[in-house]
RNA sequence: GGAGGGGUUCCCGAGUGGCCAAAGGGAUCAGACUGUAAAUCUGACGCGAAAGCUUCGGUGGUUCGAAUCCACCCCCCUCCA
């Protein structure tokens, strides 16, 4: 049933370190286990980081394991120091618990809830955490934990060693409270397996001495790798932020467009990573992308197959329509209709009046948000990168707004499409 | 409580009285080349169309002139007690 599991796991490359490594097939092989996997709120939404453990979650889901989504009310109120430079600031206990609820949400569009024996659950921590008295916390749990041991914790001795960072106690207690969400899980769900990024190591482990201590269970641990980037920088980042996987703070649009902009290096590692895709199915792709000259077709299929995970077959179509209308179609073929869908399917977009026209262009894209300061678009007019409708504008436009968005060439009378360098697209919706 | 080190533009990091909007690197943005790649090369990179305006932990002061000197304050780190 399992050992299959673990072996598809290897081939994609998902498995970074096992704890209790021996005994895990046969326990996966022997029955229906329990497994959790933390999520901390450190914001109103998770961002791409969380997808590796949440489609693993998933996996040992289809494998015939119960999956519960942690989602951490007490631990986001102090703060993970694991590999972090810095202490970090405590958001206010109203806050996480906003974030906890989204997260919740969130989490569950990745995992089956209505599936008999493995039906999936989400659990908060703080159930079992708010009402414990500080006495008790240190008489039950702390007593377990060696100072000594926790310090040599590799996750951790950046802050205790290196000069110019330090850590409270707070964030020290970070791991015991991680530990104790464990061994408690175990005791009310008979959890047995903890997943977790190779950053959560120690914690997990932490947990595995502490159940056998307070439970006298064997309890195991996995944690997948650090995705990496072949260019050396970090994974999830853009010119433009986080990629989230709240529609309203990524658009489906922009969310299709960062797979899409997959480095070749990476995009065959990133399929096995992100998707379902059948290993077999991903090598087949990558020997026919090497075969073909020119553009390889890896990039394509991941950002399908991953915004159709995370924004469903909707967000999928959103964001290979305003795709095709922007980098494949001519604009002068969108109908009126299409114009307005793109804006709903979130192409960024803004509706301007004639009459609130600012002095320049440069305020203009500025204030549209396509670039961060006014000295970008002079960058760009003096280099003719701003089209309007196709048309190409020059520096000395700069302060001709007004015939820069001629009425005559709008599409359907109000629309003009703003292009910025070669990938930034603004729809303006210009009313008298 | 004591001793010492430090806080510079997104990040790292130079800069100890004018030549400093502040070296260098990274990141980022734009151009060429391309595949909406990579690598490479070029330009931009506090704000502003410009005139000009605002920065070097904070507040005051010295000076014609301060990121640089002085005073006090805040924060961080290390060691000692």
């Amino acid at each position: 049933m399992s050992s299959a599991l673990l072996a598809d796991l290897r081939a994609r490359g998902l498995i970074f370190q096992i704890a209790g490594e021996d005994d895990l097939p046969a326990w996966l092989d022997g029955g229906v286990r329990t497994l959790y996997c933390g999520f901390d709120p450190t914001a109103d939404s998770l961002h791409i980081g969380s997808l590796v453990p949440l489609l693993m979650l998933r996996r040992f889901q289809l494998a015939g394991h119960k999956p519960l989504a942690l989602v951490g009310g007490a631990t986001g109120l102090i703060g993970d120091p694991s590999f972090k430079a810095q202490e970090r600031q405590l958001n206010t206990p109203e806050v996480v618990s906003g974030w906890v609820a989204k997260l919740q949400q969130q989490v569950s569009r990745f995992i089956e809830f209505d599936d008999g024996p493995v039906s999936a659950e989400v659990v908060n921590n703080l159930d079992w955490t708010a009402n414990m008295d500080v006495l008790t916390f240190l008489r039950d749990v702390g007593k377990h934990f060696s100072v000594n041991a926790m310090i040599q914790k590799e996750s951790v001795k950046q802050r205790i060693e290196r000069e110019g960072s330090g850590i409270s106690y707070t964030e020290f207690t970070y791991m015991i409270l991680q530990s104790f969400d464990f061994a408690e899980l175990n005791k009310r769900y008979d959890c047995t397996l903890q997943l977790g990024g190779s950053d959560q190591w120690g914690n997990i482990t932490g947990g595995i001495d502490l159940t056998r201590r307070l439970n006298g269970n064997q309890v195991f641990g996995l944690t997948m790798p650090l995705i990496t980037k072949a260019d050396g920088t970090k994974f999830g980042k853009t010119e433009s932020g986080t990629i989230w996987l709240d529609a309203a703070k990524t658009s489906p649009y922009a969310f299709y467009q960062f797979w899409l902009g997959c480095a070749d290096a990476d995009v065959y590692r990133f399929l096995k990573y992100f998707t379902f895709l059948e290993v077999d199915e991903i090598n087949e792709i990558e020997r026919a992308d090497a075969e073909r000259q020119g553009r390889p077709e890896a990039q394509a299929i991941l950002a399908q197959e991953v915004t159709r995970l995370v924004h469903g077959d909707e967000g999928l179509a959103a964001a290979q329509r305003i795709t095709e209308s922007l980098f494949s179609g001519s604009i002068e073929d969108l109908a009126e209709g299409d114009l307005a869908q793109l804006r709903q399917d979130g192409l960024p977009a803004s509706t301007v009046s004639r009459a609130d026209f600012p002095e320049t262009l440069t305020q203009m894209l500025t204030d549209a948000g396509m670039a961060g300061s006014g000295k970008q678009v002079k960058d760009a007019l003096g280099r003719n990168a701003v089209t309007v409708n196709n048309r190409s504008l020059g520096w000395e436009d700069n302060a001709r707004v007004a015939a820069s968005f001629e009425p005559s060439e709008a599409l359907h009378g109000r629309f003009y499409l703003c292009k910025l360098g070669k990938k930034k697209y603004h729809l303006f919706e210009i009313g008298a």
